[in-house]
DNA sequence: AAGGGCACCTGCGAGC
DNA sequence: TGCTCGCAGGTGCCCT
């Protein structure tokens, strides 16, 4: 499900909420989801605070304030329900950890395929371990502009350059749909070797990728199948797309123009990628 | 050592 | 109505 944008929203949903406050309960309906939560995990986490929130690539590193830290990942069908006070919590399937607070708020995390996880380690570990270790620069920094993409996409340069933008050690954050909407709108065939991508190419690019981003975190994210904000309601940036899931229809761009070039569907490294081979060079 | 394939899971829509 | 198949916002491990 989530990326980049998906992620932010729903860090965003968990800041407003339950920032500074103090978990006072937490229920695990299952021993496990990708990761085991392990024994530790409820002692470690009752009674603390919530001492900051950040997102870095599609992790939410909840900061506590004992010195360690949770990290969320929301898998492909990962979803965080929060409840205010008033607005009581109904148990729904699949919700696989309830954490209740000071302020009457009620967090459930709900994960149809289980995905994805909750860790609990010591905050001075997060950056010297996998995968913060190894992970690319955040794409909306100011930092990361034509150059420092270049010189990632020279990491792999053998990789087609759609491929090598969902490894997340080359950029955090951008997964399956922000990739093929991304290069849509540079104008980059996906297939192209990232070896072969001009710093011209990883200008636009990297621009790209930014406005991307930035519209959908302004929308809300996009909402497919199980993904929705903190209170519910859907993300609308889905409407938006201009070749995610749209094969067999016009292109957009070359619909002005006199070309003809329909949205095409191809599978590279077992995933779909959507593009228009007229106008996507 | 980089890159391909596949496994991890559940649910949903299409097609028969 | 009900089956089977294919596919899904991700990641990581095991091969070559």
């Amino acid at each position: 499900m989530p990326e980049l944008p998906e992620v932010e929203t729903v860090m965003r949903g968990m800041m407003q909420a339950i920032l500074g406050k103090k978990i006072t309960s937490c229920v695990l309906n299952v021993p496990a989801l990708r990761v085991p939560f392990g024994s530790g995990f409820i002692p470690g986490v009752t009674g603390s605070h919530i001492a900051g929130m950040q997102r870095r690539g599609k992790y939410i590193i909840s900061a506590l304030d004992n010195g360690r830290s949770l990290i969320w990942h929301l898998g492909m069908s990962g979803r965080v329900r929060i409840f205010v006070p008033g607005d009581s919590y109904m148990p729904i399937k699949h919700d696989h950890a309830v954490f209740h607070f000071s302020n009457g708020v009620v967090l459930a995390y709900n994960d149809p395929r289980r995905f994805g996880f909750i860790r609990l380690e010591p905050s001075s570990a997060i950056e010297t371990t996998a995968p913060f270790n190894k992970m690319g620069p955040e794409p909306l920094i100011d930092d990361f502009d034509g150059p420092a993409l270049w010189r990632q996409l020279q990491r792999r340069k053998n990789l087609a350059v759609k491929v090598a933008l969902l490894d997340q050690g080359i950029v955090a954050g951008v997964g399956n749909i922000y990739a093929c909407e991304s290069l849509y709108s540079a104008g980059i065939n996906p297939q192209r070797l990232s070896g072969t991508i001009k710093p011209a190419e990883a200008q636009k690019l990297a621009a790209a990728i930014k406005v991307v981003l930035e519209d959908a975190i302004a929308a809300g994210g996009s909402t497919l199948r199980d993904y929705a904000q903190t209170d519910g309601s859907a993300g609308y940036f889905q409407h938006n797309f201009k070749v995610y899931d749209h094969q067999g229809e016009p292109c957009p761009r070359c619909v002005q123009g006199s070309q003809k070039g329909d949205i095409q569907r191809i599978v590279q490294a077992g995933r779909s990628t959507f593009f228009c081979p007229k106008c996507q060079k």
